[in-house]
DNA sequence: AATTATTTTTAGATTTGTCTAAATTTTATT
DNA sequence: AATAAAATTTAGACAAATCTAAAAATAATT
């Protein structure tokens, strides 16, 4: 079945939103897209009409199989686009959002197909997400934060989920990137905060942060 | 500046029908974009207002300057990502068309310029078509069709004009591709058409489709 | 339990791009 | 030059997606 622009943008925005919460309300979906509550509501009427939502009015929403489905299709174009745009056209891994997010709205599933043979089928984004594979399935990662792991062993970073621009203002300025290596050398108890090793100095970041860095072993 | 996709959609066409026969009229330009000549006029006035266009009701309209460099600086997106298609993902190249006509929307300049130099900044597109650069000036490719050339010279199909479905239908027919090694045995007088050896198979076609197949000198 | 506050939905207007049908202008033909 | 034909434009309607403002339902507070 084929989408609208707008409506595939409802459904990953929902789908975001309940993998984040647990579930999704009409106010913070509208703060997500950056509308109005009153048109979210128009659009879940639309999307509940095509067996893409379980909808009751008051009560609240949640994806159908079907529009889970369908939501991770949207989320594995964009993550193979993200891919593109950062392996082959050499973008910052932080920059490419916002063309991801008009990409892939583009075309059908023969493109993808072929995108992803070209990328070599890629199990993570440049963010280190996972990419579900053409049937929507998400590939098992093992997720691991900094917090979680003994010191002293060399580990790579594989995903940041807080994505605000402060994160990725912060991640920066450390040079801590996907990819990145890193040494967990001392956890102080108080605080939950970690001294780490990065490109070969020492830092110190908040237990906050740590819990939004994953890591795996490295070499 | 930045248009809306209708509005490139039209900009397009107008370049399109201007090149093809040196001017624009509403109906053909209805036809070309497969809508009616009531929303063309709409267009037009939009246009218009926006200075692409010189345009006076009942008279006639012509892109303007402005207008000339937003089509091309389209047309080079557009042939960009037709190469990226068919070299890169493999797409068959008369089937490329279609999904361009979306990916020429997307994005920004940056994104362009990093696809262009991803891809060798090439010069014309897998239909033989040139791509215009950056700042939307046309490479001057030497374009001579097959009626043109002596015999017996071993020549490659770089472009060809006519791309209707009844035309590549007869061109993959015969296994003539960009690219395509051709050597002219024989040229009847009489009706213009040629007898002409491609893929080791000796074939005649016609004057009017030979017009429309541009090649060079090969090896 | 009653009242207030929050969340969500409805009703009606707006924008962009499209359409049909009728009116107007230009072009072609007798 | 008058009339018919073709091309173009206007007027008004429509669909998708959005918005504001007001109403309705749910949740929180006293």
């Amino acid at each position: 079945m084929k989408f609208s622009v707008s409506e595939e943008n409802y459904i990953k925005g929902i789908y975001h939103l309940q993998q984040q919460n647990g579930s999704a309300n009409t106010n913070a979906l509208a703060g997500h897209l950056q509308t109005k509550a009153a048109s979210v509501t128009d659009m879940l009427k639309k999307l509940s009409a095509k067996k893409l939502l379980h909808y009751q009015p008051y009560k609240g929403f949640a994806l159908t199989e079907k529009g889970n489905k369908a939501a991770l299709i949207i989320v594995r174009r964009h993550r193979l686009w993200e891919f593109f745009l950062v392996e082959k056209l050499g973008f910052d891994w932080d920059k490419v959002h916002a063309i991801a997010e008009e990409l892939e709205h583009v075309g059908g599933d023969e493109l993808i197909e072929r995108l992803g043979n070209y990328l070599g089928n890629p199990l993570t984004d440049p963010h280190g997400d996972p990419i579900p594979d053409s049937q929507g399935r998400m590939p098992v990662i093992a997720q691991v934060t900094l917090c979680d792991l003994p010191l002293n062993k060399l580990l790579a970073v594989s995903a940041v989920t807080n994505q605000s621009p402060e994160m990725l203002e912060m991640l920066n300025h450390y040079g801590i990137a996907i990819g990145s290596r890193i040494k967990v050398k001392k956890h102080f108890a108080f605080d939950g905060s970690l001294e780490i090793i990065v490109n070969k100095q020492a830092c110190v970041i908040s237990g906050q942060a740590a819990k939004n860095i994953f890591v795996h072993y490295a070499e």
